[in-house]
DNA sequence: AATACGGGGTG
DNA sequence: CACCCAGTATT
């Protein structure tokens, strides 16, 4: 059942929103204020699931390295990847780089100015083209990411889910009824900026609210339980046994291609498994692939399994770092990179853990 | 409609 | 450990 909501109510909230904005708290970001597009687009794709704090190194050096949207799209794709790295979801990095090309190429560098055209760009969905078109062209459409979902459901006492399509396009028609229409842009950042700063996601900060008075969630003692949220996500684990194949100081490497994660990053010759294997398990496995060549290769390290955590993946991963005797045949995209020019290439976190561990610690 | 996609911060 | 972050694309 849903919480009738006071016309009243809706109308104040713009107004008191930007008076909040106005005189306090507002976080300072070196893309507020920005009105070039080639710069919030950015900023947004980089921001999307990604913490503020987390993002805005990678910013810096994005804007650093590629001041403009030319520079970006005649980057070599290893260079931007290698940028990206550590950062995760590398599908954004990937359409960043087919976006940039396309606005060059078919648009002559010029970013689309309409919110359906740059709802049709890769990467860009209903949050970033609002962002966007609202921050650069005070285009009247309204954000709806996680600090809209939260400060919403909270104020209004929304008990809709916000993970369905339904309570999705119930948020954003709410979303776009609270909007001012005619400062559309310091609006959305001052949502954002409301819910990241004051209506957090725990231990909000309640006693210095302006909406405390009026917000269903603090009246109702249901502040846990706004915004609902239904699905679980479950984990699925998978274990990663690596050879790391060292032929004369030079590492055998490919990039990931296909379907599964870490699209675009590099690692080692992987076997992966529904158990952790024995190391010899994996020497074995690789003899009978042909990748070992018996009496070819003397086993110099094995790391203590290492975790990493996914959204939706715990991965074990094995390493054992061999040295080979003969030169290996490079099958597949395989590549041998000289030790010292691994961190010219992106690795998932997992790798770069692993070749902190096997190369530098063992000095 | 459901699921996959990273890595990090927080209580 | 659980939750969530200035979401999007694919199935």
């Amino acid at each position: 059942m849903e919480v009738k909501i006071d016309k009243n109510n809706k109308l104040k909230f713009a107004p008191a929103l930007l008076k909040w904005h106005l005189s306090e708290n507002k976080r300072q970001m070196p893309w507020k204020g920005e009105k070039d597009p080639y710069k919030i687009w950015l900023s947004e794709i980089i921001l999307q699931q990604t913490r503020v704090e987390q993002g805005l190194n990678y910013y810096k050096n994005f804007i650093n390295t590629f001041p403009d949207i030319n520079q970006l799209a005649g980057a070599d794709d290893g260079r931007v990847f290698k940028l990206w790295e550590g950062l995760g979801y590398y599908s954004r990095c990937k359409n960043l780089l087919l976006t940039a090309r396309y606005i060059v190429k078919e648009r002559s560098g010029k970013f689309p100015e309409t919110y359906d055209e740059m709802l049709q760009l890769k990467g860009i969905g209903t949050y970033t083209a609002a962002a966007i078109s609202s921050f650069a062209f005070n285009l009247p459409y309204a954000v709806v990411d996680g600090n809209v979902f939260r400060v919403i459901a909270r104020v209004f006492g929304i008990s809709k889910p916000i993970d369905t399509a339904e309570g999705k396009r119930f948020f954003t028609e709410l979303a776009d009824e609270l909007l001012d229409k005619k400062k559309p842009g310091i609006y959305n950042q001052a949502l954002m900026d409301f819910g990241a700063v004051i209506c957090k996601p725990v231990s909000p900060l309640c006693q210095e609210c302006i909406f405390r008075k009026k917000c269903y969630a603090y009246q109702h003692n249901k502040i846990n339980e706004l915004p609902v949220k239904l699905k679980i996500i479950t984990v699925k684990k998978r274990v990663f046994n690596y050879l790391v194949l060292d032929y004369k100081n030079e590492i055998l490497v490919h990039e990931r291609l296909g379907k599964d994660i870490w699209q675009h990053l590099y690692e080692f010759c992987l076997f992966e498994t529904k158990k952790l294997l024995k190391p010899e398990e994996v020497t074995n496995l690789a003899l009978e692939k042909k990748i070992l060549k018996a009496g070819k290769y003397v086993v110099i390290t094995k790391l203590t399994p290492l975790k990493q955590l996914l959204s939706h993946q715990l991965i074990t991963g094995q390493f054992i770092y061999i040295h080979l005797t003969t030169k290996p045949v490079l099958k597949e995209n395989y590549i041998l990179v000289r030790r010292e020019q691994l961190k010219n290439y992106p690795f998932p976190k997992l790798i770069n853990n692993a070749i902190k561990e096997i190369f530098v610690e063992k000095k």
